[in-house]
DNA sequence: CCATCCAGTTTGATCGTTCAAATCATCGCG
DNA sequence: CGCGATGATTTGAACGATCAAACTGGATGG
């Protein structure tokens, strides 16, 4: 073997100039179609692959996307977003682009960690995932200069100034009540966390609202007892849905799976193991719902990664200024498991 | 604000040439003290970075490593994965390098991706997860160049070419069986998964080992009765403990903390709920033990993903010839959660 | 018959750094 | 006083691609 060749060596060993070669690869048709095909031949034959470094030097662009990753805090919640991590290298790679991986133990530690890889040059924006209250990164990021995407709305103002993709959360638990309403249920409750988060108040609405548009149970919607307000976790769910069960509901919708399996296992106690699968519906569509045959409200976390990416490469690729910020809501899909026991017999 | 600086146009407004300034970063000892003060007062006051590209370009490095990454194919098992990725992407930005992912649905599939990366340059080297018997990556990898260590030993031939971590498995369930040993247990048996995976007759044949060793049970284990092998999962773990009860069990070393759950709730049955929990001995140290708490080995994730940045930089640096291959075998850690029900309230 | 155009191809300059060798100043020492 | 050694700094030449402009040669048309 020789050395690695270079559009040099190869222009040299076809008779042809270096410019034809990267023309092939980047312009093909202004190549005629006859050099084209030899010099892709050529191309295949020595295994060339350009420099990506020297392609970068003198194009600008890196085609590498920067992201944060957070320690999974439990099991349950990081598989959603390990979900979208795949997602978003799959996509990325479809499109010849990258995904590089930082850390980080705070917000500004994130934004100027990517600021500082974006003036390197070796990442030509980042995507921005957990928006949160009072969320100071689309700002800095703005302020440096570094093109970004967000997973996730703006909580604070919904019109700003960059692109941004969600899941519409209230959507979601609005399918789930009127699901709960379709098989008979009206006091159905909702098992929540407490206000101040975007997304679990995103969700509470959808149930609410679902309530007041069917009409029911008016009295213990405006009492706020059908309204469980808890952390997360198993053993919290347990505790919100005895509560709920005192104020008299039969069914509920979740903020979480996690809630969700405890919720079950409450009513489990009071009802048929039917009723108390069919009766509750979780929020992820985690692996823990689906071997528990619990309901569950999937979000669409693949087509989300995918839009993400797409919106961060136009913005890459635009010429000069930034497109119109587009703003996009996903809805979110009811993951249905109600078979009875016989029908899952047969299934397996 | 003007233009992005560059080493040219800081050495001018400083008087110095770029070589100098290149030096104080790369060779701050050649560069007398006054003129490395003056020279990095004024890198900070401008906000200079030297370009990723131009770097790489010339010095032929990127410090960037490459890692396939996996769709979590439960929760459970994923969030040992996650860890061990979080810690890599933190070694690695602590020595200046930074981790590029891919995807990939085959072993060929990633060595051919990993080794374009590397022909493009954008990579230096990579690192390989989840070795498995007749795995054919090293090979593939060392003959197309690219450096690599893997997270994971090579089944097939221990003393293979090239630098590996993994953990000790086998050390892991001897540390369970013998603590169980200790708590007067002597038909402990073993949950584990078929013949045929590295990991999983690791695990086995540490506890094998241990109990030979305390010579207990000599008969049962000539009967196989107390080794349990099934796929893994709760309801799996269940089965598997219900068998070994009938062969005698009164306690059990798990390959795993899914397994684990299953059996404890077995035998919650048969004892004390106390006893159900102590006289089992999980693998991986998962949330779901810690949240049940069951007695756990565990990984050391952060310092396996310490050892092999390490190790692959040195690799990556080492001027010519690539050093001795090292062959690294951590010693897990055995997480006792035994405290009765008292303390357990006390604790909280 | 010459000017014009156009598809196809080539040429020179450039991106911003590091490498390798050259230069310059200072100093010790025979 | 001159000469080599030493330390600090500078200079020229890559690295390998893309950009922008210039060059071909044949077809078109007035």
């Amino acid at each position: 073997m020789g050395e690695k060749p270079t559009l040099q060596s190869l222009a040299s060993s076809l008779g042809v100039s270096r410019q034809t070669i990267s023309n092939v690869l980047n312009n093909p048709q202004v190549v005629h179609a006859s050099t084209r095909d030899r010099v892709l031949a050529e191309i295949r034959a020595s295994g060339y692959r350009p420099s990506a470094a020297a392609r970068s030097l003198r194009s600008r662009r890196s085609e590498v996307i920067g992201l944060r990753i957070r320690p999974a805090v439990d099991g349950i919640n990081g598989s959603l977003m390990d979900a979208f991590l795949h997602a978003l290298v799959e996509c990325s790679q479809r499109r010849d682009h990258r995904l590089l991986l930082i850390t980080a133990t705070s917000d500004e530690q994130e934004t100027s960690e990517q600021a500082a890889l974006h003036t390197t040059g070796a990442i030509d924006g980042c995507v921005l995932t957990d928006t949160h209250l009072d969320d100071t990164r689309p700002a800095e990021l703005a302020a440096t200069g570094v093109p970004f995407v967000a997973f996730g709305r703006p909580w604070q103002d919904r019109d700003a100034g960059h692109s941004w993709v969600d899941i519409d959360g209230a959507a979601g638990t609005r399918l789930a009540t009127e699901h709960l309403l379709d098989l008979g249920h009206r006091r159905i409750a909702f098992l929540g966390w407490p206000t101040g988060s975007g997304v679990g108040d995103d969700r509470r609405s959808g149930w609410q609202r679902a309530m007041a548009d069917a009409g029911v149970a008016a009295e213990d919607l405006a009492t706020g007892l059908l309204d469980q307000r808890t952390d997360d976790g198993v053993v919290e769910g347990t505790q919100a849905m005895e509560r709920a069960l005192r104020a008299g509901a039969t069914a509920a919708v979740c903020a979480s799976d996690s809630l969700a399996v405890g919720a079950s296992t409450v009513l489990r106690r009071v009802s048929s193991a039917e009723t108390a699968r069919t009766a509750v519906v979780g929020f992820d569509d985690t692996p823990v719902a689906a071997a528990l045959g619990l309901s569950s409200v999937r979000q669409p976390v693949a087509a989300a990664a995918s839009r993400v990416v797409d919106l961060l490469i136009e913005r890459l690729t635009t010429a000069n200024d930034p497109p119109e910020p587009v703003h996009d809501l996903l809805t979110p899909e009811l993951v249905l498991r109600e078979f009875d026991r016989r029908l899952d017999q047969h299934a397996r």
